[in-house]
DNA sequence: GCGCGCATGTAAAGCGTTACATGATTCG
DNA sequence: CGAATCATGTAACGCTTTACATGCGCGC
């Protein structure tokens, strides 16, 4: 299970508490690479607080308890990172649409594809535009996860967005005899 | 569930028993988009059969049974890859992995940076290979579930093996104004 | 003082993986 | 005829999601 490091990491980099948590996995973690809602995170908190992984360090309003990784707790994350992985397990659903498209025909096809085109394309600009305004990586700081996460997910739509114009490109040629530039989207 | 959207097209493109949709899960599909071993296929392809989605073509050998979309299973992957997908649910270990090294020190970091620019570099030119081999996509057919597959592959992982790239040269500028191998990872 | 958001929890249902299990067929 | 592979299934366990539930604090 890998929300046990997914916790010892986001700890390790900050303190929080359980929401806190949870609102991050709605975030960049939660979009790009993994999810879990608070009915998993406090469990899990309380399992790691038992196994000494994690620690609370503070306690504030509302019963909340601010936790941070102990040394033992970034070992494990450090082992778990640092060993080879078994063989990444991937559940997509995104990704799962996209190669389904080839079982549709081609006007339905074309017209999904290019609707993910723009799509991609948007959210890239997005990203990019956010990138702008913070303004240049902090010379000096540790490059933390939310430049890490802008990043990948930026180069991850750029990707998505150059294999659908690909894939349009050639399903448009793959059965189309000399048919004109046409402008029709064809039925539906 | 996405498991029986799956099933529904792999066996639009083509009639398949489950023991072959289950090394269709191990392959492609498997590897980038959707996991699913034998134990969730045969049930599920029981349901959609009791649901009229599929439907038994052949009984062959060793009770093998030979399984087709109906037209209403065909109508119904339709429907379900043209409707605007809710918020795509990830699950990605290997992202979880790429995200979480923000939370080792330094040298760590750019020692699992280099490992995975060097991976998926590897798996990059692999597929690459891959693809020569087989020759340009033949002209006039259907541009299969495969060649979508691989491409996206590709593409993939030179996206993964930029973001690492561009990761190292991150990490490296960061906070290395002259100091030689540094072996202080700093406070934590 | 009232509403919204913070903060944490339990319980049940659904889904997937792992382990266990069985039998037929082909190939050497 | 024995081993590997084809082909399908059941049962238990574990994780995730969904629904249900509670109470405190801050801002208007």
């Amino acid at each position: 299970m890998s929300l046990q490091h997914a916790l010892l990491g986001l700890l390790t980099l900050q303190p929080s508490c359980g929401y806190e948590l949870t609102k991050a996995f709605e975030d960049d973690i939660g979009r790009y690479a993994w999810q879990a809602g608070h009915t998993s995170i406090y469990p899990e908190l309380n399992r790691l607080a038992g196994a000494g992984l994690v620690e609370v360090t503070h306690e504030g309003a509302r019963g909340s308890r601010t936790y941070a990784a102990t040394p033992e707790g970034r070992a494990e994350l450090r082992r778990w990172l640092m060993e080879p992985p078994p063989q990444a397990k991937v559940r997509n659903e995104m990704v799962l649409r996209l190669f389904l498209i080839s079982a549709l025909d081609r006007d339905d096809a074309l017209e999904l594809l290019r609707g993910i085109a723009d799509q991609t394309a948007e959210s890239a600009t997005e990203l990019r535009r956010i990138r702008a305004e913070n303004g240049p990586p902090t010379i000096g700081s540790p490059v933390g996860f939310g430049l890490l996460a802008a990043e990948f997910g930026l180069r991850q739509y750029e990707a998505v967005h150059g294999w659908a114009q690909w894939a349009i490109e050639q399903i448009s040629a793959a059965d189309q005899p000399a048919a004109a530039a046409d402008s029709a989207p064809s039925a539906r």
